[in-house]
DNA sequence: GTCTATAGCAGGATAGAC
DNA sequence: GTCTATCCTGCTATAGAC
């Protein structure tokens, strides 16, 4: 009678997307997955290897989503203003999907050094950067926003902000951060 | 004949954090760590009530080490040689102790609301923020620099700097926010 | 204060029938 | 392609003897 199979690969990894930005990583596990899909856990190992190549999945979802957003806000008058409201877009995408973007920063390596959604990524915030400070391929630069748009989001997710949380702070850093890779310099000593 | 006690709070803290800093959270378990202490697991729990309270344990240690650390490059010739050289220093500390650094921002209640070594830690930054920007009690600014540093160590770990990674980048983008901050205004628009 | 013994839970994954 | 049945591993924590 299972004739129109029940399962998906899609039907699967949204099921565990639901999992997984509901209850984060520890509540995508391979039982109450197959309970939410009406299956049995051993179903499942017929569509996905194993649970480590639904989280793959799920993270190249996350990447490729975020990239989108990043991409629909590059586009403003100057590239500090692009750069400015990616650095929002950023964070709200950080904020709606906490445990999805969750899964960008496991260890692993380097986006920029394989081919892929997460290189695209790169890709695309070291052009905005190198855009302000005027210099090509300025992976310094990229870096330092990089972590601190990620710091940020860290922190607020730790819930070290409160709820009535300096959540102003952000542009206040974002707009010093850009202001200062802007100038050509970079040269002033600590001292 | 166990007449000198085999354990000590003191001993088992210690050998915990070795665990803990050799393989991360998870290979602080009770098992391998009485294993460890040449003692049956259940012994442990004369001493710490559970888990919980030995990863509390090992974190506030790790608070007051950073804190110390923080104190210990505090005095500079300018506020923002201080800051520079406190930024470089957190970076450090977090380098050597990734495991023990990473308890610190576990979620959990803000720093800045209870007293205690997470507070004095707060403020000590905020202190040396403060000085740089010119405004007392400068929140924004410190959740800032704050949200560098942290974003800085956790990309770094993931990996996403690889072998010969720009970390000559952190100060440069270190540099850039204490300069942008410095400056008066924080008033000049995206556009 | 340490021991033996064990309860109890959750998780990933596989074998083989259908 | 889904099922039943099960294995295995790992963990925290407790009861009660000594």
């Amino acid at each position: 009678m299972p004739y129109p199979a029940k399962l998906h690969p899609g039907t699967i990894l949204s099921a565990a997307r639901q999992l997984l930005e509901d209850g984060g990583p520890e509540a995508l596990s391979m039982r109450p997955l197959a309970e939410r899909l009406g299956v049995q856990p051993s179903s499942l190992y017929r569509h996905y290897a194993d649970r480590a190549a639904l989280l793959s999945a799920l993270e190249t979802e996350a990447t490729l989503e975020l990239l989108a957003t990043v991409q629909a806000h590059a586009a403003q008058a100057t590239p500090a203003a692009s750069l400015h409201a990616v650095g929002l877009a950023y964070l709200a995408y950080a904020r709606q999907h906490p445990h999805l973007y969750g899964l960008l920063l496991a260890p692993k390596e380097p986006y920029m050094a394989t081919p892929g959604p997460g290189k695209d990524l790169w890709n695309a915030v070291l052009a905005l950067v190198d855009a302000v400070t005027g210099q090509p391929d300025d992976t310094a630069a990229t870096v330092a926003v990089w972590a601190y748009l990620h710091g940020f989001v860290v922190l607020e997710r730790s819930g070290q902000f409160g709820l009535s949380g300096p959540r102003g702070g952000f542009e206040r850093g974002l707009q010093a951060l850009i202001e200062g890779l802007g100038r050509k310099g970079g040269d002033a000593g600590p001292g």
